[in-house]
DNA sequence: GGAATATAGTTGACTAATCAACTATTGATC
DNA sequence: GATCAATAGTTGATTAGTCAACTATATTCC
């Protein structure tokens, strides 16, 4: 079967009325999907969420200094109040590590630990697979084409929220 | 400011290895930011989440003789298994009603109520606002692309999933 | 150097999402 | 027409997300 348009797919009768509406709704349905696939396969696995291997990811880039809890955020694909709670699930399985820091004793720095590293190493591989097969039929121009549409639809959304406040 | 790549935005210092992950993460962040511009708007102007909003939407498409419970599942952006409560909630707002079908005991059939679409109305202009503002730096042709390339992109994830299972 | 303010993070209370197990009803099969 | 399986929806238990209030530390500025 070939669903296409998010207007059948959604079982929609009429079409959209505005085009700016369809571009949301199907951007958002894509996305949906898209996360639900890619946390498939970290819960798979991981034994993860997602948002657990976001913070994994960040840290590993972070290098052995870590970096504050808050800073995280900051970094976030989806970002999230809980943030706490969040790096305590991660504290809880050992795969991370936090130590209050000397100099600023406010912060508290966060390390992705050995067994952290070695479970994104782990993860590596089936995350490309899904994500390259996941978008083999578009082409380098196409992936390209879209990656600019994105920002310049999040540049959009950034500018409609700063002008509502 | 002008924020444009998503690598910029999330401090990544070292480029993505891969362009299929990079349009990955551009496309949930982005859907993650419009996700809570539309979310925000809802909530503003009418004390409801959008699944609530997305659900009443389908009840309005689905007029007089509403439509069963699951079968809203599956026209709703984000799937959802509570779907059970989140119509709680909608008619103890007295949104929606529910009646257990004649023909079939096991169905119950939801209805939009008249101050359900009511709300609706309220919001349809303050969302279109929204959603033109955000999309009116992509020109016509700009968001015909998009479009295109989010089915596409749905279609390859779809294709994906199926090969896993 | 002491009061006011800002920053970093945590906690509690509440709401919502998720998964599995369950009830009720209908349809299929022999 | 009794049994077995399928469908429609609900409920309970657990986990996670959200918002506001709070503690602790650092900075500013008179």
């Amino acid at each position: 079967m070939a669903m296409t348009t998010i207007r059948e797919e959604l079982k929609q009768k009429k079409p959209f009325t505005r085009k700016s509406e369809e571009a949301f709704v199907s951007l958002l349905r894509t996305a949906e999907l898209a996360r639900r696939l890619i946390d498939g396969v970290i819960e798979a696995e991981g034994g993860i969420t997602g948002q657990q291997y976001n913070v994994l990811r960040i840290l590993r880039g972070a290098g052995e200094k870590g970096l504050p809890t808050l800073d995280i955020v900051d970094r976030l694909v989806e970002e999230t109040p809980g943030i706490t709670r969040l790096i305590d699930r991660l504290e809880a399985k050992e795969l991370v590590t936090r130590e209050r820091c000397k100099t600023d004793r406010r912060q508290v720095f966060c390390r992705i630990t050995r067994a952290g590293l070695s479970l994104l190493d782990k993860l590596d591989e089936p995350l490309a697979h899904a994500q390259d097969a996941a978008l083999a039929t578009l082409k380098k121009k196409d992936v390209a084409q879209l990656l600019e549409l994105l920002d310049r639809t999040r540049n959009g959304v950034y500018k409609t929220k700063e002008s509502q406040s």
